[in-house]
DNA sequence: TTGTAAGCGTTATCAC
DNA sequence: GTGATAACGCTTACAA
């Protein structure tokens, strides 16, 4: 009953169907789709661009990928999306991305490792041309794997040395620096720097491992603290302890990321106990509730978004051939004092 | 020098590869890969299964994808990535994904048709089996398109009747009249709604209407601002004259979603207003930092977590071939009372 | 339980 | 300027 092109599987045009259509081969319409304009004459050139718009013709990227071996795919593997660190880098990176005709692939792992793995899997799977990864550092010989192939890897915000691969991060050791300075100008004494689990992720550990160098040889009261997010109760008794012991004026709470700062503030209110009067706070990530909370909060910016677009044009260029060594791009954090942190007199 | 193996583009194996070094043909490497173990005698699926581990090989997902006609590719196609509401389905929609063995694609369009547009256009080209879009409603030929042919979509958060798709969203009605019921039952008289651009954007459409059926035969004063973001100092004018025409006991403004009510909050703090006490604030997506802020803020939370699973789940019932009329899955939204809407005294 | 061979929709290599 | 034709790495009748 049907026509011979009963043999195809969707109804979908394909370059054929335009070449019949423009009376042409294939092959020209190939050249047409690859922009070799100047290989065809005009009266061709137009007669295809009419065909393309009637049949509503789109080239199946997965036929030109299994040709031309390449994807046009980029991987993001994330560490948590609902973090809007994460999601400003991510912004920047999809910008890029889709203005150079890639599309974005967003895998969401949660800090699990099992969970990295199976979406590099899936990505190489998927012969992804590039991965920007926020790693869990627990996947390298999966990674060294996918580089030693095809793919152009990225790692933004979490650094891994012995892999070699192109790194997009904050300037720890210069944020962290500014943040503990600025404690120290305002007269501060007792400091507490809470983080999230510490071990193999190189942006805590530099930040912790600068809050203690600048703070070891002074008579200032540094500690450290690594907090479970799941076990706010400990977190909870944790902060109790240090207001104890330490004297109302003089005592500053340090969260080392966005995340912390919130839950930090939470159970600081929690307590009745106010912010920029009764302690001091000062975190990383410059949040759009910032400002709002108390006396606004005092925090260093990351460049989320700069830093998304430079992880993505880094993947790009290896892509494009770049064969030159693993670049280490280091952006400034930026301390925005608002009122958490006052001036505190002798 | 090579060995005859230089013909092949990249260095990956190839289930060809496989086949040989397991002394098998193709088609059992294939029926391995389907998971048609039953099929395959013992010792060859030994063999298979040490060779595959061996090579590190990954199956080519293009290859199959252009075989079989489906790419195993999910495009989510998102207003504002930077939005929580949106990340939070995000998630949702990623988790199920992921456990079925899809990917996701993720495009931002920024509330901008064209860039919407492009996307879809790319996403065609990958041949994505599926599409959730959170649409700015202005693409319907495009959508249309996409859904005469292969692609099951889901619309989330916004619906647009005449497309005829699934739709997955709030209960608007449901949840504007708890929000004004709550102010009305605590004595607030003057009520003013701020919403972004609302015309075409069925959320925003059915808060507003609802919010000025429920209020226009009342012995309440009702208005509704459009707002637009980049504009804030007209904002910043709209709520000075509101300040200045209602009382000060029984005023109360009402932000149609978080973004606004963000930027609502930054205004009122600006002006030295005091939430709770000087005016009530009430608003859509209840966001991580709402408890935070003054006396806590009131909200009307969405189960968007819940939406996104909801959304790929009814995609993913399509692509397996569900031809039931369109579906149209509303949640109830939930009051969160906090301290930002107390009750006012005559 | 296994294998042969054709074909998915492109691009690349030659040839004219 | 244009066209035949052979791949790319898989799956799928159909055979054995």
């Amino acid at each position: 009953m049907e026509n011979k092109r009963q043999k195809k599987q969707s109804d979908r045009a394909t370059i054929s169907d335009v070449a019949r259509l423009a009376g042409v081969s294939k092959t020209t319409i190939s050249r047409y789709l690859s922009g070799k304009y100047h290989m065809l004459s005009d009266s061709t050139l137009n007669r295809i661009e009419k065909v393309i718009a009637e049949l509503n013709y789109r080239p199946n990227k997965m036929a030109r990928g299994l040709k031309r071996d390449r994807s046009y795919l980029i991987g993001m593997v994330i560490a948590d999306i609902t973090n809007p660190f994460s999601t400003a880098i991510l912004r920047g990176a999809e910008d890029v991305c889709k203005q150079r005709g890639y599309s974005l692939m967003v895998c969401n792992t949660d800090n699990d490792p099992a969970k990295e793995r199976e979406y590099i899997f899936m990505l190489q799977s998927h012969r992804i041309d590039g991965l920007i990864i926020n790693t869990t550092g627990r996947n390298n010989k999966f990674l060294q794997e996918l580089a030693t192939e095809k793919t152009a890897v990225v790692l933004v915000d979490r650094k891994v040395p012995e892999l070699g691969f192109d790194t997009v991060t904050l300037d720890n050791e210069q944020a962290m620096a500014a943040g503990v300075n600025h404690l120290l100008a305002r007269g501060y004494k007792h400091i507490a720097l809470f983080s999230e689990s510490i071990a193999g992720v190189s942006s805590r550990e530099e930040r912790v491992r600068t809050f203690q160098n600048m703070l070891s040889d002074r008579e200032v009261s540094a500690e450290v603290h690594e907090i479970d997010l799941r076990e706010l109760r400990e977190f909870s008794l944790l902060l109790d302890e240090f207001f104890q012991k330490a004297p109302k004026g003089k005592r500053a709470v340090f969260a080392a990321n966005g995340v912390i700062l919130l839950k930090t503030i939470h159970l600081i209110q929690e307590k009745g106990i106010e912010i920029g009067k009764d302690v001091a706070v000062l975190g990383f990530d410059d949040m759009e509730w910032a400002p709002l909370i108390g006396p606004g909060i005092t925090t260093l910016a990351q460049p989320t978004y700069e830093m998304g677009v430079t992880a993505m044009k880094r993947v790009l260029e290896r892509i494009d051939g770049d064969r030159s060594p693993a670049q280490n791009i280091a952006f400034s954090g930026q301390l925005l004092v608002r009122g958490s942190a006052p001036e505190v007199r002798d």
